[in-house]
DNA sequence: TCTCGGACGTTATAACATATCAAGCACCAA
DNA sequence: TTGGTGCTTGATATGTTATAACGTCCGAGA
């Protein structure tokens, strides 16, 4: 299990694997990777922070990229459906995914203060979760795991 | 762990019940339990199936009890607080405890198709995320887990 | 009696999201 | 090269969820 999100580490680095990444996974699968959806790929690479739909569109706006709401949604619905955005359901945000390489079971650390979030790569939910389902007869297609709380760099700074 | 929910009971009961253990909370707790806030209650324990804040608020409407948001979100808010409702992130929706004698972590069941809401008492979910937390410095405070997918009844009838 | 705090009424508006229809453009097959 | 097909985008309007801000009412306790 990684935390990636709440320690330093080669930022520039991180964004230009992640786009590679993205490009890559969308020529293998005949996807147009338009300029709109990069951008706001990057724009969320940017921060390791849940931003807004119309904080996205806002930066799309200066840009002249778009300055309607659905255009912002539908780049985010199509990064999100391949896996390089995550939702946050709590927020109402979305986030770069720290690791699209792989399928996983998202689970989130976000910060009630700063508003970051760290995305925990775990792949235990569906076990004891998968229980109580199966019992029941139900079945499962998407977990959403979410913990809010406060972040090392946060809680330094109240004290 | 259960999973009330799918699975037939002793409704009228459950809703009694639950209306007692909220007024004997509040009582004790010297917290007022107005008309509004009951009702509140009584209509999300009448299913087991989320709730959006304003379709409580037309039925509140319809009895007089108060037509504009805020009464609705107040007393949604009131229920959440204390623990005799559960806010359904994923749908922006809320639903009635299905055991509000103790604390616990709530796991939820959502059906995509009908909306009923199984609420799966788990203990685990601290544990394994917990790690997580423990190792990037981060305290959590609360824990959202919510599962998707489509439940046996919505199962059976698309067969 | 006073006053203080919690609950509620009301208006307005912020924030998040989608429906719909038309226009542009890439790609491919005839 | 032409034309069709499907994905992407542009643009307008609207729907849905949530909160800010302010005032009033009322009961508990000094």
């Amino acid at each position: 299990m990684s935390t990636i999100g709440f320690s330093e580490h080669d930022h520039d680095h991180c964004i230009d694997t992640a786009l590679a990444e993205a490009e890559a996974h969308c020529a293998k699968n005949k996807l147009q990777f338009t300029p709109v959806r990069r951008r706001v790929l990057e724009i969320l690479l940017h921060k390791h922070q849940a931003m807004g739909a119309y904080d996205i569109l806002g930066v799309l706006a200066n840009e002249g990229l778009g300055s309607q709401p659905p255009v912002a949604y539908r780049a985010l619905d199509f990064l999100v459906h391949n896996g390089f955005v995550h939702r946050i359901e709590r927020l109402n945000a979305y986030t770069a995914c720290a690791h699209p390489e792989h399928d996983h079971v998202p689970a989130f650390l976000i910060c009630r203060e700063c508003k970051a979030v760290a995305e925990a790569d775990t792949e235990m939910t569906q076990g004891d979760l998968g229980n109580a389902a199966k019992t029941s007869g139900f079945t499962i297609e998407k977990i959403v795991v979410e913990a809010e709380g406060i972040c090392p760099s946060c809680a330094g700074e109240s004290r």
